[in-house]
DNA sequence: TTGACATATTCCTATATGGGTATGTATCGT
DNA sequence: ACGATACATACCCATATAGGAATATGTCAA
C-alpha cells in the first residue's frame, strides 16, 4: 500500500507546509480564494484544492458570498494536534531541567576550578 | 512534482499514525527494535523504516547495546509541534467561550419558556 | 442572453512513500 | 570459525499525492 490520504486526518492535513500557511493565514481572519491565491503566491487550483483537503478534515469552513467564497478557520481540529503533542511536555521539559541542572554542575566546577 | 518528504520535517514525520505509536512507546522509555515490533504488531522491516524516518527528524536517538538497539524519543522535537498549534488556542478558546454564552441563552431562553 | 469574474474539478505526470519479501551486516555464544 | 540473533537495507508494487494546464460550474452585471 501506500501513504494514507491527506483527507484522512488532521495530521496529515497540516503536514503540508502549504495548508499550514493556509491555516495562518486564516487565523487572520476569513478570505476568500482570490485573496489567499494572492498572499500564498500559488496557483489558484492548488488553493483551491489545498482548501478541499483542509475542509474534509473540518479544519475550515465556507460561506458564500456572492461570487466569492470566504473561508474560515475551525481551529477545534488543531486542539486535537496540541493535546498529542502536550502529552509529551513532561518530557521535554524534563530535558531542559536537566541541562539546567547540567548548567549548574558546570559553574561550580568552574568556580572549583578558578579556586585553584 | 509529488507529496513532499516525510523526512523533511517534523510535522510530515509524525503525519503517520504507526510513527506516532512509536512516538507513545517511546516516551514510556528506550525500547529496542524487537520489543517495539512486539508492541506495534508490524513487521520488523516496518519499525525499522519509520524509526529511520524518526531518526532523520531527530525524534528520536539510537544507542547500541550489544545486539539490540535502544531507541530513544527525544522530545524536544515535538515541542515544535505543540507550539505550532498552541498559537491558535486563543481561536479554539474563542468558540468554546461563545458556545458557553449560548448554553447561557439557551437557560435563560428556557427557563423563561417554563415560566409562561 | 452574453460576457466577465471567482472557484472547483479534471487530466496528466513525476515522485515519495508504506508494506511485504529477501538479503546484508554486526554481535554474541560455543 | 560457525550458527543464531537482532537489525538495517534493498527491491518491488500499488497508491496518493502536489503541481501545472485546461476546462467546467456558478454568479453577477449590462
Amino acid at each position: 500500500m501506500a501513504r494514507a490520504a491527506t483527507t484522512s486526518d488532521v495530521f496529515n492535513a497540516v503536514a503540508e507546509p502549504r495548508r499550514r500557511e493556509v491555516i495562518e493565514l486564516l487565523a487572520g481572519g476569513e478570505r476568500s480564494v482570490g485573496e489567499l491565491v494572492a498572499e500564498l503566491g500559488s496557483s489558484q487550483p492548488q488553493v483551491s484544492k489545498h482548501l478541499r483537503v483542509l475542509l474534509e478534515v473540518e479544519l475550515v469552513s465556507v460561506r458564500r458570498e456572492g461570487r466569492h467564497r470566504l473561508y474560515r478557520l475551525e481551529a477545534e481540529g488543531l486542539k486535537q494536534i496540541h493535546e498529542w503533542a502536550q502529552r509529551f511536555e513532561p518530557l521535554w521539559q524534563e530535558r531542559l531541567d536537566l541541562l539546567g541542572e547540567v548548567v549548574q554542575e558546570l559553574k561550580k566546577e568552574e568556580e572549583g576550578a578558578s579556586d585553584e
